[in-house]
DNA sequence: TATTTTTTTTAGATTTGTCTAAATAAATAT
DNA sequence: ATATTTATTTAGACAAATCTAAAAAAAATA
């Protein structure tokens, strides 16, 4: 089955706020895909009727098995897609999302493939998120928020939670990318800020904010 | 400017009958693009209010200078995902055209400047034809004759030395035209005949003679 | 030239995805 | 429990891209 790129963003955006809250509101929705209400209703009933997802009127959605498999789908090729753009064509990581957001709907099922081939096979996307594999099985990535990382334990930024433009603009500033090493200095107890020291560069300070997106990987008993 | 994928396709399908002759018809483009005279009509009134054509009712259609360079630029994209499909994910060159189908609608211009530079700037896509610059321009392929044309290359044919009735009759059987692609298969000793490919259809045999006064085009830039 | 055929356009529908405004249901507060 | 607020759905409209059937124009033929 084929369905519309405006479809498969629907589907997308449900799996991701999935994660979250096991059914997803109307509104919720919406906000996701910076439509309304009303469009969102609409669709619902459209996706209903391909069986991709559950709704009743007013009890929010979930997606089907199909509809799973479907935002697995997807996703592969967003991620997949963005690995090519950064590794091969050289964009920063903060430019590929939007770009991804198109590619995303190519069709063919042959191309991705290929594509996975020929990137070699990676297991993540240039901000830390598992690729799914081509049955839809995403590889499970260990990793503890940045908050609860010990002090002066060294550690590795995995994946980053909040990809706005504004926030990988900041990560950008402060020299922080995915398998950036770092150390928490100390704690302050006024805003919660964290003074973090990167390797191979002064130490800075980072908001609370800022940190409780940051996930990183870490050996408990010492190493990254 | 921004346009949807079917007024791409549009402009692309109005420039390459262009070529051929000078004015376009309504039912040339109908049965180009696969749909309906009615809906071409409709869509031609359309793109003119959008300044990419000429159209006077009954009278054809014209691409205007900024028409032009719409296809320029979406048939630039379309030749050179051909190239990314065959030279770096090994897809055969009769399969990539349909993907590219849908990759030339992938809107980011800095893209495909970088997949330019990543493919190493090609000059002709995998069926020998040219990909148009940053800027619109085409680069002069020279064209040989079908003679000279090594062997398992894809080539196009550009040009007919000999108009003859009877040798027209000849490349009609063949189903040989302007514009048909195809490769040298073998060529057998006896009497130097060749036997050639064309896409989509069995193998054929044709004779020396009227292999010289085929003309091909073909990507001559250093590729195996 | 008159007639017939072909090409093209118009009229009116349909599908998809979206919107605003109004109605209704659900949740929250008094 | 009633009133108010918030969330969601329905009603009706619109733009884009398509279609079929009918009308009109242009071209070809007799
Ligand atoms: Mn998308
Ligand atoms: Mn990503
Ligand atoms: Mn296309
Ligand atoms: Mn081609």
């Amino acid at each position: 089955m084929k369905y519309s790129s405006s479809k498969e963003n629907y589907i997308k955006a449900i799996f991701h706020l999935q994660q979250e809250e096991n059914v997803v509101s109307t509104n919720g929705l919406a906000r996701a895909l910076s439509t309304k209400p009303a469009s969102v209703t609409d669709m619902l009933k459209k996706l209903k009727t391909q069986k991709l997802l559950q709704y009743q009127p007013y009890k929010g959605v979930k997606l089907s098995a199909e509809g799973k498999k479907l935002a697995l789908q997807i996703i592969r090729k967003h991620r997949l897609w963005e690995y090519f753009l950064v590794e091969k064509l050289g964009f920063g990581w903060e430019e590929v999302h939007e770009i991804a957001e198109e590619l995303e709907h190519i069709s063919s099922k042959k191309l991705i493939e290929r594509l996975d081939i020929f990137l070699g096979l990676p297991k993540t996307d240039p901000h830390g998120d598992p690729i799914p594999d081509g049955q839809g099985r995403m590889p499970l990535i260990e990793q503890t928020s940045l908050l609860e990382l010990p002090h002066n334990i060294p550690a590795k930024i995995v994946s980053v939670s909040n990809q706005s433009t504004s926030m990988l603009e900041l990560l950008r500033h402060n020299k922080i990318g995915i398998g950036t090493k770092l150390s928490i200095i100390r704690r302050f107890e006024f805003d919660h800020s964290l003074e973090i020291s990167i390797t191979g560069q002064p130490f800075i300070t980072i908001s609370e904010q800022l940190a409780a997106n940051l996930y990183v990987s870490y050996d408990a008993t010492g190493k990254p």
